[in-house]
DNA sequence: GGACATAGTGTTATATTATAACGTATCGAT
DNA sequence: ATCGATACGTTATAATATAACACTATGTCC
């Protein structure tokens, strides 16, 4: 499988979207079959509207984004919740906490705790994969048994440093 | 001024809390004494809720406290926000994120982000310092110039642990 | 010490984010 | 074909947060 390395920072720099989306689409689908889960029509809408940016979206965003294409079928918040549910459960998206927002996981699959860089000029998100190994070494020596790890550090990214602000 | 250092597990400690507390009103009123800033009555009040405890509290949690208080006056929400947003902005509280919770800090006035061990039996908090260097240098050599960052890790503490969970 | 500008408070209303509860539909195994 | 389990659809509501605006207290300039 060719291409699979995403460097963290993808999502600050311009690259083929279309075929990152369509990786990590088909990297989910596989993922599901193999783990016998089943990427129901909700389920893939949502990760499908997530896969569109590496940018956070709120689960409000998300459900507008549901309804707008189809001037028919209305969906309701508990749809999108319960859709965002199964996906962060099978680390196909991330929660980013300091900001009540959903953003596509760009390792999916990959249940242990992300690192975020957050751009608060352009929102754009890049997931790192550092081993924060100090602090949890730091809890551990407390007697601490880690679960889960929030990682969010805020900035501007080095593309809108350049555009002067 | 003795008994300042205040080491990072503190809230997993047994400790005189009754002094803990006093000094650190007393660090918070001389804090804002030197910055020229007012530490009125509603300021005061919602940071003595949060001091009472080393556990994170909901906005609301606090609110109910205020009008539990006297049964005379009911405060609503927009007060216990702005006194919130006052503590925040002078690093006498933090904002645990992934809560939507507020605790005192136990280092009143270092503004750079602190890191999180989140007990999710007891829901203590412990509010270490160390210098997540790694992924720092990380973010920098990208280009990207951090403002602030969370840093919150949920697991359960020695304690709980001990109780058989 | 009165007039002004500013910062803080009080109040109402409402926005935003998230979940409870319950009935219906779909799927997969037998 | 039936059954149990999982997912969906729907209504209502809970929990968290802010907008907007009038009023009050504080500091300061003269």
């Amino acid at each position: 499988m060719s291409g699979k390395q995403r460097h963290p920072e993808i999502a600050f720099r311009k690259h083929d979207h279309r075929r990152c989306q369509r990786q990590l689409l088909s990297a989910a689908t596989h993922l599901c079959a193999e783990r016998k889960l089943r990427l129901t029509l909700r389920r893939r809408q949502v990760l499908e509207i997530l896969l569109a940016s590496h940018q956070p979206m709120g689960a409000y965003d998300i459900l507008a984004e549901l309804n707008r294409s189809d001037d028919k079928e209305r969906v309701a918040p508990p749809i999108v919740y319960r859709a965002l549910e199964f996906l962060l459960g099978e680390g196909l998206i991330h929660r980013i906490e300091s900001r009540n927002a959903f953003i596509s996981c760009i390792h999916p699959g990959h249940h242990r705790g992300a690192q975020f860089l957050i751009c608060r000029d352009c929102d754009r998100v890049a997931e790192l994969e550092s081993n924060d190994s100090g602090l949890l070494a730091e809890a551990d020596s407390l007697g601490f048994a880690v679960d889960h790890s929030v990682v969010e550090i805020t900035g501007v990214c080095a593309e809108c440093q350049k555009h002067d602000r």
